[in-house]
DNA sequence: TATTGTTATACTCTATAACTATA
DNA sequence: TATAGTTATAGAGTATAACAATA
């Protein structure tokens, strides 16, 4: 068991990391902002998927994943197509499109990440990928209805630990 | 130089750690909002200081620095003691309420992080710390106005490099 | 009756711009 | 004229709840 101290300087360097992401996304096209950026970036790394999978990979309210891929899909970067299996879910696929614009995407990412960290090692970065993988794998999928957290903000007595992709019943 | 696979493996686990970010913010007290919390906790790592000087710790515009701290403020948690030296500016101090409430959530932080990590060494902890805290390094004061990245914006000509904390002129 | 996905609404965070007071 | 800080407004992300279609 880790002690509390560590713990706490955790939790402070996670809480001013935001500042690097904000850093990343301005590096972004204009018609492109983060929430594109990740679904296009899930897409490519895992392939085609549903809804409910993609919502689960990116620990975020489907409503909100709905949304995001509502505006990729508009412009033509993934194709929704009937899922034979079940008619109310659709399966999501990268187009040709989409894979090009993820390129151009990557290589600005590429190049800020290059401005930045300069004067790192290939050991160092490595490192630092292999344990925010660990750390998100920690987590799991730790979105507010599917985890029971230590202290639940608003929840009343009783909730069932059913792990759904659900915002409501 | 680091080759450009690594820095888009890094680029892709830094877009996914937002959820982690997302599943701590989940723990903090209701009125405690994550604004709140980084300037109580920046306080009370860096001692008292000004507004300027808090927002380049933040990386964010001084304007929404001034949303945070006037929050904080209304609860009592953080003190304005005007500046001997200069009258257009402020001290902020962290209050002996404002200590209490970092306690509360910091506990809340470490119960977190405890149910999450439970398996994780005190080793792979510190790593990641020092990790992070190197990466935040690395970037430095990478907001909007105060840095020329790769690719700027929506960024016009012939931009100064001033490094000020300002929105506008 | 339960589940997949969409939409409407509200809240938080952030940035830009305009403004006041002081240097 | 320039700087410290505040406020108004707008844009993006996310969560909750209500809804439609299908299982």
């Amino acid at each position: 068991m880790v002690d509390r101290g560590r713990y706490e300087e955790l939790a402070r360097q996670l809480s001013v990391i935001g500042a690097v992401k904000r850093g990343m996304a301005r590096a972004l096209p204009q018609d492109c902002p983060p929430g594109s950026a990740i679904v296009l970036t899930v897409l490519d790394r895992h392939g085609a998927m549903r809804m409910s999978r993609l919502a689960e990979l990116l620990a975020i309210d489907m409503s909100v994943t709905s949304r995001h891929v509502a505006h990729v899909a508009e412009r033509g970067w993934i194709e929704r197509s009937p899922d034979p299996a079940d008619k109310r879910s659709r399966i999501l696929r990268l187009t040709p499109a989409g894979e090009e614009r993820l390129e151009h995407m990557s290589e600005r990412y590429v190049e800020t990440l290059a401005h930045f960290l300069g004067d790192w090692s290939d050991d160092e970065v490595d490192q630092l990928c292999v344990l925010l993988a660990r750390l998100r794998d920690s987590f799991g999928d730790c979105r507010a209805q599917s985890v029971r957290l230590p202290h639940p903000p608003t929840v009343s007595p009783a909730t069932p630990l059913t792990s759904t992709t659900r915002t409501s019943g």
